[in-house]
DNA sequence: TCCAAAACTTATCGCGCGTAAACTTTTTGT
DNA sequence: ACAAAAAGTTTACGCGCGATAAGTTTTGGA
């Protein structure tokens, strides 16, 4: 006998029919699958075993059509191939889920028309809130102003000044500070390789948290603007970074990136330069980055950089959006979370 | 004047009130949204017309609630924070909305159940077909052979013997042929390094490529299986690569990884025991991987590896699941595609 | 024990669109 | 120019569930 799972074995096509075998009415089951909490417990326990006798679950989309709002929720990231974002995505993910929520994730791809036509669709799922990554300076502001508008949005990682509810992201300027100021107790001071047009505008407080920590130690900034549009960031570090090193644009020996990606291609740069890069003896440059992307542990030498409290970030921006969804009247609010030092054999 | 885009601005809330302002009627409306080609070339422009002046978009969920099919796509990869899948994952999306329908990512994040989950959620989408990158190992063979049977399912990257209507993937066989036919021409024969429980099935494909593949060169194999299980390749590959190189596990000084992400921590594990990677004078150890993984090329040395045909890949299994959907009857069908020799310095 | 509040039931409507049948208009090919 | 084919129109129904109102039962506190 293989012919399914249990007794009550035929197919229940709609809720009447599953309040039917479970002796309660539609109108109730549709309360439960709304909210379990809100029918009393001796009812959830009838329900919840006709649901294992039956296995049925409520149509999607004739669910949502009428619901005001819907338990759906978009986490859009900018650029899913960066394990940065996956982990983050994932996290968060898991938040909404923990919650109650039924998130979907996309990804622009680093397009900004893409996520422009993914906050489009955003829009016919109804969506009770949405956790946006955006694309940053690539970003079309207008429509991202109105998507805010009708959809409750927080914005994480990227600022976007004044969009959505609220943002939620890591304190640059801190990250400058911690690691230039590393960087010039057990070293020469650094140079700052970034990117002429970053995507990201914290790319911009960084360098700016480099400014001032170099002042403030009272050292001689040295910035080198690494050439290249897009999200292709290693080729970028790598490309440039050669350049850089080839032409001479470094004052000393320390060069601090603007981000781990920028930084692992620039680590491909000295490796191909034959550059032993580190802080053991014979080393010739130390790098720096910043993230602590998941793959900065696995880089030769492995790479020392500021950490993002990714659990942090997730957490605190969905717990942030499912307060607004229940009704908490917030002002628009900004957390920054401050990084950490990871030392690892680079720097 | 900045009340809108244009005159017509009255809200469009349904397909009755735009079918009014086009000057349609409604079953010709639906139609048109149904499959724009299937209505007359004037009809449709007078459609578009109206469609850029109101703006109106069908409600998603009325739309799919009584469609057999609807024009939803699943894809679902194991593990999103591996590039690798976030590549792939890419280009099928972009093959899906290219072809018109609307695909939808999920990632299992290494989790069984969490697979299992992503599956029941995918059956109440009615999608009219899913691409599924199946765990492995890992995956209940079960659950997903029931969903097979309900919705048209392509598999890919990793098989699940006679599930699905077809399996497109590598030829793992070939690709590890390759790899260990040039580094015997180029130097000793390589020892493998692989998990002792992978999480995919190719891998034990691939070792037997290497095993025919040294025996069809006269010489004898080595393999060295590292312990550890889950998703965390890189660590396995640092902490099991120092363990196997300290111990003397190695007969040769040339080490085949079953795949890039291994071999990143492999290279790492390198690093940190001072042995030189490469093939240039002084270098004491030569690496190679499997996968052409995102990443590879910015190793230190940069990865020596068989390349993955991702695009092939992606629009094989994505064009074999339109044909399905499209109603052609075809047989289970594998297709392997090969790999090509990706020569950098790690070997 | 009794009564009000809370929870459930019954009945009914509507959401926005898919779909089908029967009829009318436009487009083809010769 | 004419008939057949193709496309569009009218009308009508149903999908599966959310939501509400009015009536009935259960619960819990004094």
């Amino acid at each position: 006998m293989q012919t399914g799972e249990e007794m009550g074995d035929q197919k229940i096509k709609n809720m009447e029919e599953f309040a039917a075998v479970s002796g309660i009415s539609r109108p109730t089951i549709s309360k439960y699958f709304n909210n379990p909490e809100s029918v009393r417990a001796s009812t959830r326990a009838r329900i919840e075993d006709a649901l294992e006798r039956y296995d049925y679950r409520p149509n999607m989309f004739a669910m949502n059509q009428n619901r005001k709002l819907t338990k759906n929720i978009g986490i859009v990231v900018p650029y899913m191939a960066d394990p940065f974002f996956a982990e983050l995505a994932r996290t968060i993910e898991q938040c909404c889920i923990d919650a109650g929520y039924r998130p979907t994730l996309f990804s622009a791809h680093g397009q900004p028309d893409l996520e422009v036509e993914i906050l489009d669709n955003l829009r016919s799922m109804k969506p009770a809130g949405v956790l946006l990554a955006p694309l940053g300076r690539a970003s079309d502001r207008s429509v991202i102003e109105k998507f805010c508008n009708d959809v409750p949005t927080v914005l994480f990682d990227s600022v976007l000044q004044d969009l959505g509810l609220a943002f939620v992201g890591s304190d640059s300027t801190q990250f400058a500070r911690l690691i230039v100021d590393y960087l010039c107790r057990t070293g020469e001071p650094p140079c700052f390789f970034e990117m002429k047009t970053p995507a990201n505008p914290n790319a911009n407080r960084r360098k700016q948290g480099y400014l001032d920590a170099m002042e403030h130690m009272g050292f001689a900034p040295c910035i080198f603007q690494a050439e290249g549009t897009g999200w292709d960031f290693e080729e970028i570090g790598r490309r440039e970074g050669a350049r850089a090193l080839q032409t001479g644009q470094f004052a000393t020996n320390t060069i601090l990136c603007s981000n781990d990606r920028l930084a692992i291609g620039f680590l491909t740069a000295c490796y191909e330069l034959g550059l032993r890069v580190g802080v053991g003896e014979g080393c010739q440059v130390r790098v720096a980055g910043q993230d602590d992307h998941p793959f900065a542990r696995y880089t030769s030498p492995p790479l020392t950089t500021i950490a993002q409290d990714y659990n942090a970030i997730s957490r605190s921006s969905a717990a942030y959006l499912f307060n607004a969804i229940n009704g908490a009247e917030t002002l628009y609010e900004t957390q920054l979370f401050e990084g950490q030092l990871v030392m690892r054999s680079s720097a």
